[in-house]
DNA sequence: CAACATACGGAACGCGCGCCCCGGTTGGCA
DNA sequence: TGCCAACCGGGGCGCGCGTTCCGTATGTTG
């Protein structure tokens, strides 16, 4: 790979993770290509298509919170902790609430991990039980995207999370 | 107004009422034409933007909504059976997940009558102090939304409501 | 330094959609 | 019944965006 290739590569990875973190995956290409003081053509050299680009910015950070995924003693828990993280990336950046609705391998494995979790929180008796994956998964989504439109995120999330305990009688 | 302009009003506000129901507002308005067996044109002549129209469909119900906001003695379950009937009218017809959403005066209505219920509910003790009118109104603009993506409304609401709640020690 | 593959920029394309315009048509009144 | 204003249909415009194409520039190799 010639050197200005890799260059321009990394000028386009800074700008595009900047862009996607304060406007998400809808901001406009060229945008991106601007920031990186680039063309549009030469975004595409190195990926073949937006959500290729999305990916690879959000891969890197999605992976890890993945791989974060606690299985300590108490799955109910592990479960919370793990909501919480997601809310806590998402109120900072905008593409992490598009990370769990955008397309691609690493949302399906961030849509497995949460249901994983939640069927072992299910089973201590942590969560109410007739909940299943597809509804967290859209429960998230909804909520995540809420925190950019001016609610409180700490609230939001404190309020499904209390949502999902399992009544105690 | 001639005869066939009548006519035709209404053609346009029954295809428009099925389609928006249906797709919701993101519907194309050839599409409502279409269906209508009209013009584009047409529609234009009755309804000056396409958010007019989408008003002219959803004002009846909407209204009948707000007016429907009871004042029981019971405050915290006056607000949780406005919400309840909201998310009952979400989940069967896409385009009330709109109407909080797209900007009408319809809608500051509905967020109006949102922020009195629940300042009531507050009042009362029955929901968590914490929250403010722009909380509430995100948490069920995400929540209609998720609705339509495959998850199971009811317990959605389920866990909305229980979420509001005050937590009794 | 020459020569060539590689990469670049940005103009241009296709598409979808909200919205407008205009030549033709039709309903209702005198 | 004849005339005119009201109305109609639908082609077309403008815009934004993802994506592609191509003439030009540039890094690399011998």
């Amino acid at each position: 790979m010639r050197a200005d290739a890799a260059r321009n590569r990394a000028k386009v990875l800074d700008a595009a993770r900047e862009l996607f973190a304060e406007q998400g995956f809808d901001v406009p290409l060229d945008e991106i290509a601007a920031k990186a003081g680039v063309g549009p053509g030469t975004v595409y050299r190195h990926f073949p298509t937006k959500q290729a680009l999305f990916q690879a910015v959000t891969e890197a950070r999605v992976s890890a919170m993945i791989a974060s995924a606690g299985s300590s003693g108490d799955p109910g828990a592990d479960l919370f902790a793990f909501l919480r993280k997601m809310a806590g990336e998402a109120a900072a950046k905008r593409d992490m609430s598009d990370a769990i609705a955008v397309p691609s391998e690493l949302r399906d494995s961030l849509h497995a991990t949460l249901g994983g979790l939640l069927a072992r929180a299910q089973e201590a008796g942590a969560v109410r039980a007739d909940i299943v994956t597809q509804d967290l998964v859209s429960l998230m989504k909804g909520m995540l995207q809420s925190m950019h439109e001016g609610a409180n995120p700490q609230v939001l999330l404190e309020i499904v999370l209390q949502g999902l305990q399992s009544r105690k009688p």
